[in-house]
DNA sequence: ACTTTCTCCTGATTTTCTAAGGCAAAACTG
DNA sequence: CAGTTTTGCCTTAGAAAATCAGGAGAAAGT
């Protein structure tokens, strides 16, 4: 039920390189019929090994050229401040990723604006302006030398 | 040639939302023809709005339980280090992320593992390893408030 | 006012998906 | 160990979707 064999490995390699390779040719790749592997990509799907499928855009050519890090300091004294600043994490459309961390921090926050300016109202106007943010530490991308790397399955 | 409209952008943020849609049903809900949508989803690539197609994964499901972001300085007295360093990070397959960033560090590296006894072999005969890397500081994260979200298109 | 280009459409062909039915090997069961 | 069930795979056929060719109409440029 939750094990899988080589094949289904397989398969979910090259669904995560190619979500939208047809399932004929999917099927040749791996050596079996189209209607087996079909089979095993629906058991997959139902036992939550693929939670969806979704086109890889270009930050650059949407104008996000700015990809910045944020370590986020929350004031413990204050109660409620982890709900209230995960609820408003989710709703900022600029953030793509935030943790929970242990040790130095509490949050790192992973966002995408257009430039420093962008990121500067960014910064006043959302994450500063959260009650319960003590401290913030700004890491500025310079090259993003491996990005978004497919999950090793084999 | 580089611009793009109101529909291309509505195309894309479906898209990114679920990558398999048919094109009819993408074309329905857009309001358009199949055939214009197709179109304009095939200049979308052509013009690297979009970049692939691909399959979501869950980590948990595939045994990577530990999801961790690892600060690296490297001694910069060695040359190369940072072509050495670059490189070693391409074929590693824990490692999902690395940039190069401003600040007080020189890379964050963004790392998926089974547990924390895998991630002490990786840190150690990985990160760890490689010449030129003077220090590192391990964030471990114990919930992910947000995950991969997509990218604000519109 | 004319041409060119762009965007979209319709209709026909090809490809792919999906569902039904069957076969053989493996796993259970008494 | 014999009988049954389950599992995994296959082929086939009908439905759905993708793709291609051709053309109409509007916008832009000359």
């Amino acid at each position: 039920m939750t094990e899988i064999d080589k094949i289904d490995r397989k398969i979910l390699s090259i669904l995560q390189g190619d979500g939208r390779i047809a399932n004929v040719e999917l099927a040749e790749r791996i050596g079996l019929s189209p209607t087996s592997v079909g089979e095993r990509l629906k058991r997959l799907q139902r036992d939550g090994f693929v939670e969806g499928y979704g086109a890889r855009l270009n930050p650059h050519r949407l104008g996000l050229g700015l990809l910045v890090f944020v370590e986020v300091m929350l004031d413990k004294t204050t109660p409620d401040v982890f709900e209230r600043f995960a609820k408003a994490i989710q709703t900022s459309p600029e953030v793509l990723e935030c943790h929970m961390v242990a040790g130095g921090f509490d949050y790192l926050v992973k966002a995408r604006v257009a430039d420093m300016t962008a990121y500067r109202r960014f910064l006043g106007e959302t994450l500063l302006a959260l009650p319960g943010v003590r401290e913030t530490r700004t890491y500025a991308v310079m090259e993003e030398v491996k990005r978004d790397a497919p999950l090793p399955v084999g």
